[in-house]
DNA sequence: ATGAAAGCGCTAACAG
DNA sequence: CTGTTAGCGCTTTCAT
């Protein structure tokens, strides 16, 4: 920056203006061409740290995940707030914790000793949480969780909006007698697309309960064999809306061996529209998305008007689950 | 740290010093102590923007890649980078591009004013390239990609070796007449697939050209269409190399209308190993695993090391695939 | 409209 | 063994 100063002829506090254009109106617009040309001709790039350092302002936010690898859904909120922080000239600064406590706690002072400008805590599979007190006065934003009290802001998959979407698939086609095969893990997830289904199959005049299968763990196999006893009962569903694809990928195969045609004889919705099973599957999974790269860009949108102002109150958001509409739903038989 | 060394009664230089165990024995152990409980005591943090503008070292390492999100591995990939530069006290700031070269050229920009020590360039589906300009003297090691004139690190997984290993499981059991089906995509991984499948087959007496099948993409549909081509011609392997494991799920549905039990009637062994796919299928697919977590572990190893001594060897490096032994393979009937 | 100078928080060279 | 001082590269008063 000195050596472009000196190029151009003038101060290194006009150069920083013209560069800039801070200061207002104080710097003639000829000694700012001129301040850019000798930048271009040198090559000049800032130093940033330097800038930091001044500025109190790092261009950086911190995002740190339960386990960014293991889920899918990761990488798209990670690129949806990658993204959005890109287009403001922000980077993301990534921190893996494997869900412990401990770990987060260490990561947010690791990211706090590097000045980012805020953070992004992301809880895969979205919970209600507590802000971890290393936090401190760092403005911060929810992804994929929400606290108890509202203090902080946060975004969450609207997922009853989800289920209702993918049931009026079902009723919209004509089926009532709709199962529901699931997962015991207590999860904030399971909780609310089965409470949503209950309600739904109620309302259309049907007793939910045997029409419901759970199982230990929302794994294809388990999801197999939870369909083949749902599949057996003596009044069984014209229609399954299972938790997640990775099950409805086991019901296909129990359809199969039944000897029930998808979605002729069976008609199958689910939730999460993988992008490595829901299309891949035959015939095509009608599924609820996870709008996880919208909830990145979310996240970042509202961490930044946070840094604007502080004072800013908190929002809580429940972002639309869209149904991704593939050939697995038809009338019933 | 002003605080610091006032609460302790040194300089600010004697608690620095005390603090990061530099300047080797000239600190005496009870100022340092004095020092250490000051610090604790105030909840000192350094700043290490502040730091990294004196020392010229961020602790951080850039991470660009071609599309982080999209595909499944990068996750892997990234996490085995986190998890070694964190072991080693560095963070990583992540730039994703869409592949689009002057992105690339421009991330690096972004990275390089943040003054980062070091980055990590990532490929997906691993490719020959060369390390862009900009990088300049940036110390830089190659993930998934490697350059043609070995000018710079890299790390690229065995796709010989992992084809070699699923084919021995075939042979293994008694195979010769092994099938493959693969996509007409013009990546790397395609060629060496294979022609090492090729090879392999010569040697055991067979002409390869009739059990190969090749279809415009790899996906779950065209692996199901290229599979009912392959196994209805006249001589039809007794087993099946697939390209992926997307399309692998696509030659177990044309099996399953053909009547061929797996593995019975016909094994089938795959490449990549993908968690959603490969033990979700019924039987569990047989797969060599692309090593994402090591590669990018060994990435952030040898980014150090160049680091330390930057007039190193570059070293080019071949991850080991190994594989997934599950359920598709048996005796040839 | 511009320049001089101070200072962000830290480390490293130089004195003692 | 410890303190003083200079300075990393930038922004931002303050004075002109």
């Amino acid at each position: 920056m000195a050596d472009v100063a000196r190029a151009a002829g003038v101060s290194t506090a006009t150069a920083s203006m013209a560069l800039n254009d801070t200061g207002g109106r104080r710097i003639g617009p000829e000694t700012r061409e001129r301040v850019r040309a000798a930048a271009a001709e040198l090559g000049y790039r800032p130093n940033t740290v330097a800038r930091g350092l001044r500025t109190r302002r790092t261009q950086m936010i911190g995002f740190v995940g339960d386990d960014v690898a293991t889920t899918p859904f990761a990488g798209q909120m990670i690129r949806g707030a990658h993204d959005a922080a890109r287009e403001a000239g922000f980077l993301l600064l990534m921190v893996d914790t494997s869900g412990d406590p401990a770990e987060t706690e260490e990561a947010i002072g690791a990211l706090q000793e590097r000045q980012i400008d805020g953070i992004l805590l992301a809880t895969m599979y979205h919970q209600v949480v507590a802000v971890p007190d290393a936090m401190g006065s760092t403005p911060c934003v929810l992804l994929d969780a929400r606290t108890a009290d509202g203090s902080a802001s946060s975004v969450v998959p609207d997922e009853r909006g989800g289920t209702l979407g993918v049931l009026a698939e079902l009723t919209g086609a004509g089926h009532v007698r709709i199962g529901h095969v699931t997962t015991r893990e207590q999860v904030q997830a399971r909780a609310v697309r089965l409470e949503t289904w209950r309600e739904r199959v109620a309302e259309c005049g049907v007793d939910p309960e045997p029409l419901l299968v759970e199982v230990e763990h929302a794994t294809t196999q388990l999801g197999y064999e939870g369909a083949l006893v749902l599949l057996a009962r003596p009044d069984r569903p014209t229609a399954v809306f299972c938790f997640n694809d990775r099950m409805a990928m086991g019901v296909y195969r129990a359809a199969a061996e039944l000897g029930l045609a998808i979605p002729a004889d069976l008609s199958v919705v689910s939730y999460d529209d993988q992008e490595l099973i829901a299309p891949a599957l035959h015939p095509g999974l009608t599924s609820a998305a996870l709008p996880h790269y919208d909830m990145g860009r979310w996240a970042v949108v509202e961490l930044l008007r946070r840094l604007d102002d502080p004072e800013a109150a908190p929002v809580q958001h429940r972002m639309p689950c869209p149904v991704a509409r593939r050939q697995s739903v038809a009338k019933p038989r």
